[in-house]
DNA sequence: CGTTGTCCTGTTACCGGTAACTAGTGCTTA
DNA sequence: TAAGCACTAGTTACCGGTAACAGGACAACG
């Protein structure tokens, strides 16, 4: 090695962040060049842009391997104004529904070399506020919000930031931006239209206690609307638990409903987790399903097509919300970054009802 | 308004983002102070540190407030050598088990001023590399990682970044550095042997075809050790699908393994996923469980909990898995700042049988 | 042969905060 | 009353990249 250790040796070391101290300049010294053309080297963006010759980016690449360099992306946000992620927030991890939107996002935003990062609310706006104001802190080039109910302040801070903003899962009245989803009552209706097209008249509804998780509220409006317009008996709603309501909830609720009007003859849940919940409820109180009593979920989750008997429910595209969500963003993160801005576009996503033998 | 435009109006608007232009120096002039005065006002840690005047300081903020301001915490970074985020990496995100883990993560941590930057692998260590080096480059303080496998790359980098890292749910032989979790196998293990306490003799085992998920093999390997020791009829394992499999491939996996073996009286499925399938699949063809066929599944999954007949399975803690590994990670972090080393450290974390009707 | 254009590389300035030091003020203490 | 201290606020330099511009080498061209 002909190189002595030139420059930086008598440095007091880094108190932080004792051995990851290879920097650019490091590179750029080794290689004997300036670190601007390392800046180069390593961003250019996969096309022959204004760059390196080749031989030398590829010296320099190998270089930067052999010294274990990564780039900062914290200089380099603070640099270019590029943090080089988007942000979304989605209400809880352990639903598969949220999950499958997540990874369609992945899926359509990594192709524009953007990543993403997750933030989860827990079906609470408080907490989605603080959330949206971490990450703005980090300066995201955009944000996906999951539903149309947001506090105040996360409005405010959404709109001053700038950003593209995209709400999904809901078609809210007074967008913020950009909206990819369904309507949550519509799509609750026409499943109680369909159990009404099978037969079925005392239909009952099983949902959470508050309308903290709005969608779930949606659906309740949606039921209770059809309910009114097909002339069928009104009021059968158990609230049972704090929404997100869990299989265990919905099991409870189904015992009550069944308590208080013994004449149900078919029920519809907020989410096909509490339909499972009640299914199972049903089989180990011996009431036959769906002899003695109907049950329809929504969600098109795993259990719904798998337990027996498989349960009738609505199947959302969740990753077509993401896949949409995303590339929906990643235009109007173009289009800001050529300084124009993109007019509000709502997209709309399918939904079909899964009839199975639960109904 | 007395304070004409001072210093910085003539500068050329940022093209990316047109809006969010309050800086620091803005309020600072707004207030009458140096930014500096800003920066201590903001950043007081909570005790009465070195700081403002309290009616000063109120009034900063205040200002902050009105003109929408929000610290850019990429400069802060940049300037301070701290980013203020850990990033944990989780195979799945629809999964409860890690889930439930992350949250363990986030209660533990937030308490220290530090967010969690979550990624999921897909159960891949290829994705896992990369999503190591996407997080290294922004320079999280900290990394929790899931299991103790992962690529010679990965080992490297995080060597390489002199940060803390713990490794969970798994405990490896050679261990990066911290551990949180327990013994896959030997929970297996412990499972078969209750199975036999409880007079099963033609014990077998459902999973996945390959080694993807090590979790998933080690309970094989555990399963397998355990039939030796109680000198069962052995090798009785179907393998099917890619794990982590589904409650879908959990149903056509017990099809296939009643058909091989028709003197299987019991089944131990790599997790309750595929034990709920097993379980509806079971129903489905007429086999009473347990009557015909016992099924215990492996994480206590809430479907576990609520299906019918409940699934007897193995509770892990996950969110103490969690909050153990974020509290570790927290110390390991005070003393870095300190300049300091923490020794590595294994915790364990218990896990116990839940006995139910499936067995 | 000079001019022009293309390709590659270097120089300079700057992004928005914070660390570390300096300095002024008012109060306590010898 | 002077020295010392606690408390508050300001000044300067810098973190590690990238944008924008400048400049040198070389080939093509009139």
């Amino acid at each position: 090695m002909t190189s002595p250790p030139s420059s930086a040796p008598v440095n007091p070391v880094n108190p932080v962040n004792p051995v990851n101290h290879v920097t650019m300049a490091d590179v750029a010294a080794r290689v004997g060049v300036s670190k601007m053309t390392v800046s180069r080297a390593l961003s250019r963006a996969s096309q022959s842009d204004r760059s390196t010759s080749e031989a030398l980016r590829q010296r320099i690449l190998q270089t930067c391997e052999e010294m274990g360099y990564l780039v900062d992306q914290t200089a380099r946000t603070f640099s270019s104004k590029r943090s080089g992620f988007i942000a979304a927030i989605i209400p809880s991890l352990n639903n598969s529904n949220f999950s499958d939107t997540a990874n369609g996002i992945t899926q359509a935003v990594e192709g524009g070399g953007l990543q993403l990062l997750l933030g989860y609310s827990d079906y609470c706006i408080d907490n989605e506020e603080r959330l949206v104001r971490a990450m703005l802190m980090r300066r995201p080039e955009g944000v996906i919000l999951t539903g149309g109910s947001h506090t105040a302040a996360t409005r405010a801070m959404l709109r001053a930031s700038g950003i593209p903003v995209i709400e999904t899962w809901d078609l809210p009245q007074v967008p913020i931006e950009h909206t990819v989803g369904f309507s949550n009552a519509e799509a609750s209706a026409s499943l109680v239209r369909h159990l009404h097209g099978k037969g079925y008249r005392n239909i009952a509804f099983i949902g959470g206690t508050s309308n903290r998780d709005t969608r779930g509220a949606d659906r309740r409006r949606g039921y209770a609307d059809a309910i009114r317009a097909l002339k069928l008996p009104a009021g059968r709603v158990i609230s049972f638990g704090q929404p997100p309501i869990s299989m265990v909830q919905g099991g409870e609720a189904i015992a009550l409903l069944m308590n208080q009007w013994p004449d149900v003859d078919a029920v519809l849940a907020v989410s096909d987790l509490s339909a499972f919940g009640a299914l199972a409820e049903c089989q180990r109180r011996g009431w036959s399903v769906p002899g003695r009593i109907a049950i329809a979920g929504f969600g098109d989750f795993e259990v719904a097509r798998s337990c027996h008997p498989r349960l009738t429910t609505v199947a959302i595209d969740c990753t077509g919300i993401g896949r949409a969500a995303g590339e929906l963003l990643l235009r109007a993160i173009e289009a800001s970054r050529q300084g124009e801005r993109l007019p509000p576009e709502t997209v709309l996503t399918p939904f079909s009802i899964a009839q199975r033998e639960s109904t």
